[in-house]
RNA sequence: GGACCUGUGGUGCAGCUCGGAGUGCACGCCGGCCUGUCAAGCCGGAGGUCGCGGGUUCAAAUCCCGUCAGGUCCGCCA
C-alpha cells in the first residue's frame, strides 16, 4: 500500500514515485489551485503539494501518490527532517474519514489529563506518546538481551494465582466453576520464580505484569511492569552484578551515558546521610549529625536524643516567609520544630542569625560553622528529636530544597544494601518483615535475632535513581531453620504457614538450592528516562489516581447473569456497615 | 480514610478577592478570499446548563454549604 514512510523521506528520493500514507496534519490553502497538506505517520512529516482541498480535514487517514521534489528555493524548512523536500503531482485517495478530534495531535498543545485519557488513542498520535512507547519497546527488549545473555531463560508465571493473605491487597477473580472460592491477581511472581528455582531453571526472567489493589499515586497504578529476575546458587553482589550489568546495557544504548558503576550505600548510610532510603544522589547537601556538639546546649529545643541539620547553599535563598513556611512543614511531618541559622559577613567574620542565635554559646556556634563549613548567604537548618524523626524530616527538606547539581551525572542510581530484616512490631508484639517473609537475614546478626531483632541485618537491596525507588530485591531462605524461626517471630504459626505458602514449604523440602532475585519497576524506569515524572506518560492504557479508565468506563457493573454465573451477591452499603 | 489545588463554548486560559445581562483572549471548527505556505494570512460566522445540587441576595460563574470528577500528597503499597 505505501512504499515510504513521511519522516524517512529525504533528498537522496528526489525524483522518485512515492506513496505514503497516514493521518492529514496542518493545511495551507491557498486559493483553488495550491494547497499545502502535512501528511503524518509516526515516523514523521511530508509536505505534499495538492491543487485545490480535496475536502480533506484534520485526521483523515489518506494515501498520497506522487513525486518526491525538491522545494523551490527559499521555502525549505529547516524545522521538519524532510523540511529540504516535498510530495508534488499528487494523487489524494481517503482511506477514513474523520470527525474533527477533540484536541488538536500536537506536541505543543496542552490538554486535560482526563480529555486525553478519554481520547487515548488520539493522544498516543501524538509525538510524545509515540517516542515514550517506542522507548519502553526498546528498554523491554535491551532488557532481554542483557539477562539472556547472562545465562537467563524467560518463563511465564500464573496470572490466576492463589491467595497469599499478606502485603499489598489483592485483586481477586472468582471462580466460576468453584462457587465461592477465588483466584487473585499476583502482587508479583515472588513465589512462582522461588518455585522455578526449585524447579532447576537456575536464571529466569520475566518481564511480568503485577497487580495491586492499593492506592493510586503518580508512580503508581493498579497494574504496573517489573523485570523479575531469580538466580540460583548465587551470593547477594551476584544479583547485583547482573542487574548493574542490565542497567549499564539499557542506559547506555537509550541515553548515551555510560555509566561504570552503581556505587553501593548501607541502608544505615543512607538513613543517615540523606533521611531516605532511596536518596537523590543528583545532589549533595548530606545531613550533617550535630548531636555531640549540642549535648551540653542551654537551648531548651535542642535537648534531644538526636540533632541533625542540612546546609541550604546560597543559590536557593531562603527569604524570612519561605523560612515560615518550611517551620510549618516540618511541623506537619511531625517535628516540633526547626530551627535555622542564616550566616552572614561582619567585621568578626562569620556570624550566625535566628531567632535562637542569642541562646547559641560561642562554642556552639563556632562548632556549626565548622561543621558545616558555611559561608556567607548559606542557611542551616536544625531538628532535634528521636533520629527516625530528625532523618526523616530534614531528608524531606532536603528533597524540597535540592536542586540537581550540574557538574553530576543526571541520572544518578545507588544500591542501598543491609536493609533492616524487620520494620517494627505490630500490635500484638510480632515483628513485621521488611521485605517480605522469605528474605534471608545477614547471617553474623542471625543471633540477634532474640535479643535485638531490629538490629538484624537482612541481605536485601534496593535500586534507587534519583530519588526514585526502582526496584528490590533479596536472598531468599532456602533452609528450614531459618524459615521456621523467621515465621515464629513473625507470629505466623506452622500451621498458618502451612495454609498460606505449605506449596512453596513442601517444595523447599525436596531440595531448594540458595537462590535470590530482583524486581525492577519498569514503568518507573522508563517514566525517569523519559524525563516525565509520572508513570502513565509512559503506560499505553493508564487509569486515573482513583482507578477509573476515561475510555472504557471501566469499572462497570457486571450483569446479574455473570454474577449468578460466579455465585455472587452484590450487597447493598448500608448492609457493609 | 484525610489534606490541598483545579473544574468557564471542541481545546487552553482570563474573569471569581470587591455579586450587576455569558464579558474577553488564543487555538480549533464552519463559510468566503488568497499560486509557496509550514503554528500560513485576511474577512465573516457558529458554538455556553460557568461540573452538579442547595442556600444567601432584588441579582450568583463570582459569596456560603453539600456533592461529583480530575490532579498532587499523607495513610496504604509484605
Amino acid at each position: 500500500m505505501r512504499s515510504d514512510y513521511c519522516g524517512q523521506i529525504s533528498s537522496h528520493d528526489i525524483g522518485r514515485q512515492v506513496s505514503v500514507c497516514g493521518w492529514v496534519g496542518r493545511r495551507r490553502e491557498h486559493g483553488e489551485h495550491l494547497a499545502f497538506i502535512d501528511l503524518r505517520d509516526h515516523t514523521g512529516i511530508i509536505q505534499c503539494v495538492v491543487q485545490g482541498t480535496h475536502g480533506l480535514h484534520s485526521e483523515y487517514v489518506v494515501k498520497i501518490t506522487g513525486t518526491v521534489s525538491p522545494r523551490p528555493e527559499g521555502t525549505s524548512n529547516k524545522d521538519l527532517a524532510t523540511g529540504e523536500v516535498e510530495i508534488t503531482n499528487c494523487e489524494v485517495e481517503v482511506l477514513s474519514k474523520a470527525d474533527s478530534p477533540p484536541f488538536s495531535i500536537s506536541d505543543r498543545i496542552e490538554v486535560e489529563e482526563n480529555v486525553r485519557l478519554r481520547y487515548r488513542y488520539l493522544d498516543l498520535r501524538r509525538n510524545k506518546m509515540q517516542h515514550h512507547l517506542r522507548m519502553r519497546a526498546k528498554v523491554n527488549s535491551l532488557l532481554r538481551h542483557s539477562f539472556e545473555s547472562q545465562g537467563f531463560t524467560e518463563v511465564e508465571t500464573p496470572l490466576l494465582w492463589t491467595p497469599t493473605p499478606e502485603g499489598a491487597r489483592e485483586f481477586v477473580v472468582p471462580s466460576r466453576m468453584k462457587p465461592g472460592s477465588f483466584y487473585v491477581l499476583p502482587q508479583s511472581p515472588q513465589i512462582a520464580k522461588q518455585l522455578l528455582m526449585v524447579g532447576g531453571l537456575d536464571r529466569y526472567y520475566q518481564i511480568a505484569r503485577c497487580l495491586r489493589d492499593e492506592d493510586l499515586r503518580a508512580d503508581r497504578q493498579f497494574e504496573f511492569t517489573q523485570l523479575d529476575i531469580e538466580a540460583s546458587f548465587v551470593t547477594q553482589q551476584d544479583i547485583l552484578d547482573f542487574v548493574t550489568q542490565a542497567v549499564i546495557d539499557v542506559v547506555s544504548e537509550i541515553t548515551g551515558i555510560s555509566i561504570e558503576s552503581i556505587p553501593i550505600l548501607t541502608w544505615e548510610q543512607s538513613m543517615e546521610l540523606y533521611g531516605t532510603d532511596k536518596p537523590d544522589l543528583r545532589f549533595d547537601m548530606q545531613i550533617v549529625d550535630l548531636t555531640a556538639i549540642f549535648k551540653d546546649t542551654q537551648i531548651k529545643a535542642f535537648q534531644a536524643n538526636s540533632i541533625k541539620g542540612i546546609k541550604v547553599p546560597s543559590s536557593c535563598p531562603l527569604s524570612r516567609s519561605k523560612l515560615d513556611n518550611l517551620v510549618a512543614k516540618a511541623k506537619e511531618m511531625g517535628a516540633k520544630g526547626l530551627a535555622w541559622f542564616k550566616a552572614v559577613d561582619s567585621e568578626d567574620g562569620v556570624v550566625l542569625e535566628s531567632p535562637l542565635a542569642k541562646h547559641l554559646g560561642e562554642l556552639e556556634s563556632k562548632a556549626l560553622i565548622e561543621a558545616f563549613g558555611i559561608e556567607p548567604l548559606e542557611t542551616i537548618l536544625i531538628v532535634a528529636d528521636e533520629i527516625s524523626l530528625t532523618r526523616n524530616i530534614l531528608g524531606n527538606l532536603r528533597n524540597e530544597l535540592g536542586e540537581p547539581d550540574p557538574e553530576k551525572p543526571s541520572l544518578c542510581f545507588a544500591w542501598v544494601v543491609d536493609f533492616p530484616l524487620f520494620e517494627g512490631f505490630d500490635e500484638d508484639g510480632n515483628l513485621i518483615s521488611g521485605h517480605h517473609p522469605f528474605t534471608m537475614p545477614n547471617l553474623e546478626d542471625f543471633h540477634l535475632i532474640d535479643s535485638d531483632p531490629l538490629s538484624v541485618r537482612s541481605q536485601s537491596y534496593d535500586l534507587v535513581l534519583n530519588g526514585w525507588e526502582l526496584g528490590s530485591g533479596s536472598i531468599r531462605i532456602h533452609r528450614d531453620d531459618i524459615q521456621s524461626k523467621i515465621f515464629s517471630v513473625l507470629g505466623i504459626s506452622s500451621e498458618q504457614a502451612q495454609e498460606r505458602f505449605g506449596f512453596l514449604l513442601s517444595a523447599f523440602s525436596f531440595g531448594a538450592p540458595p537462590h535470590g532475585g530482583f524486581a525492577l519497576g519498569l514503568d518507573r524506569t522508563i517514566a525517569l528516562l523519559a524525563g516525565e515524572d509520572n508513570i502513565r506518560e509512559v503506560i499505553a492504557f493508564p487509569k486515573t489516581s482513583s482507578g477509573f479508565d476515561p475510555m472504557t468506563q471501566a469499572p462497570k457493573p457486571i450483569s446479574p447473569q455473570q454474577l449468578k454465573l460466579l455465585s455472587l451477591v452484590p450487597i447493598k452499603d448500608e448492609a457493609l456497615d
